[in-house]
DNA sequence: TAAAAATACTCCATAGGTATTTTAT
DNA sequence: ATAAAATACCTATGGAGTATTTTTA
């Protein structure tokens, strides 16, 4: 049962410290920033002068130190009363800085998020979603781990992860320990160069692409890339695809449509990213979605996570 | 005025430090250290229980934090009760170095002694004084200043130095701004070789050495030089100086006397200096004796020189 | 002599004690 | 059911105010 924390503290004595008082060691380096004057460090600290020069008294007592020599006026420091007004000066601002972290960590601006997704999602949607996120809590740690959905739910239960992206399905109803959010709906456009034939209908059909060099992103990179293929069986027709480009960057296949080299299909969330010489189109007849969802624990009690889900809802 | 304490102290707020209170920091700490378990903290720390949550409670107000999450048992620190546990224990850690640092100040037994002397003193009686000075006080920094007399009077005026040692004529009673303290008495010694003729004597005649090779220390470091001189030539000889060695150390000389180049006349302090083949011998009737005083300011003020006194007196 | 710090006293805010209730396992 | 923390109330130490004296330049 003996912690760290413990070891720690021998090293304090925190009996002597107790006895002492913060704000004595305030009006000490209030009166040595007033030019060891008395009566003008009490007006600032809107007490009277009187009752200064009793606490003074006392803290000297207390440390068993004579802070001032007051044989002279001005009164002066002793060399002791010097070394204890440098060296508290930067105690007191550590101690300042003690508060205003755990301050900030209260108000959740300072501390660690610890998120899990799949590499689909953070090539889609989670940009734009940890840019936010940044920008108002520039100080709490992002830690990001591509995680398979069942391991991010294990990481979950565990209280490894403190939130979880992915295309989950939907709790059920009675399920209490756990809390969903639909972040995004995901579903298939096509990407055509601006000059194609097809680029003249709003919505295409599937079965119009039949015969065109289809371009898609690589497996890892496209959860839908199975669903789509089964998708043109279904529909009739083998889809002609003419390279499974092991590219996983939006641009690089933007490119290769702008080239001629076929049509794209694409996730939804390019319709984001406008290219020259590129137009998105919708497929009328394609019922594939899914739905990116946020996953969390119920009890978390991380305001870090309170911080972000505000953002993300 | 403006002094640079004042602009250290614009980082610090003493305000918002000085409504905290150092003892419930302490309870705090003791808390974490006892597991976070208050009953078992209040009983280290002398007090109820019930104050002592109380205390906690007034706390986490005045920081407006929680620090502990108080809905599981044992009682768990919140994270940004953790950060302040953290940041608080190397603070108090500081502020108890403040107050250590202060009192070995207040003691002496930290600080500097700044000393003024003449070469002639370095090489004899201060190693000594200086060996014990540290061997009791290892903390205090020495600062030693060679200078002249006149150099160490006019510093010991101007507050450059603690305290100086020398060959300086007596103080007149009348003056109360100084004080003064012989530490050595200074005279001259022959060192002859073991098998000189003279060494035959316990005390040597100065007339003598009139017809011997004489070996002196060089000018700088031996203050008697022209006064042994001039006493010879009263005492009706030209004494015969066969090499005035710049050899500063007493041991080269040394040498040359149990090579036999002649016999040597040295402060008397070298009687501490036993070497092989080497006998010092006083002179009967030579009156050179100087005396050796340290003096300082009757109106010091500090504690590491009144220490410094105590072992030199 | 005048400005500043110390001293003597009074009052009251708050830390700590006691008794009890509430909460979490 | 039990251990532990919170709440309510009371007491008393000591911090701050007021008036005055002492000290230093």
């Amino acid at each position: 049962m003996l912690d760290l924390s413990q070891l720690n503290l021998s090293q304090l004595n925190l009996v002597p410290l107790s006895q002492l008082e913060l704000r004595q060691l305030c009006y000490f380096l209030t009166i040595v920033a007033n030019g060891n004057n008395f009566s003008r460090a009490a007006e600032q600290l809107h007490i009277e002068q009187a009752p200064l020069s009793q606490r003074i008294r006392a803290l000297e007592k207390r440390l068993n130190v004579e802070l001032f020599d007051r044989r002279h006026r001005p009164v002066q420091l002793t060399p002791a009363g010097d070394v204890f007004r440098h060296h508290l000066q930067s105690s007191l601002a550590q101690l300042q800085q003690a508060i205003e972290q755990a301050q900030r960590t209260a108000r959740g601006e300072l501390g660690v998020l610890r998120l899990g997704m799949a590499s689909s999602v953070a090539n889609s949607i989670l940009p734009d979603i940890l840019r936010q996120f940044r920008d108002r809590y520039p100080f709490v740690t992002l830690e990001l781990h591509e995680l398979t959905a069942q391991q991010q739910i294990q990481a979950l239960h565990d209280r490894q992860l403190d939130i979880a992206l992915e295309a989950f399905p939907p709790l059920a109803d009675s399920d209490t320990n756990w809390k969903q959010q639909v972040i995004a709906q995901e579903s298939l456009v096509l990407a055509l160069p601006i000059d194609h034939p097809l680029a003249a209908q709003a919505q295409i059909p599937l079965r119009a692409i039949a015969q065109e060099p289809i371009i898609l992103p690589s497996l890892s990179a496209f959860p839908f890339y199975h669903a789509f293929i089964t998708a043109c069986i279904d529909a009739g027709f083998q889809p002609q695809v003419v390279q499974t480009t092991t590219a996983t960057w939006l641009l690089t296949i933007l490119g290769m449509v702008v080239a001629g080299m076929g049509i794209a299909v694409l996730p939804s969330n390019v319709l984001t990213v406008q290219r020259q010489g590129i137009l998105y189109r919708e497929i009328a007849d394609l019922p594939l979605t899914r739905e990116i969802s946020a996953l969390w624990n119920a009890d978390h009690g991380s305001i870090v996570l309170e911080n972000f889900l505000s953002l993300l809802i």
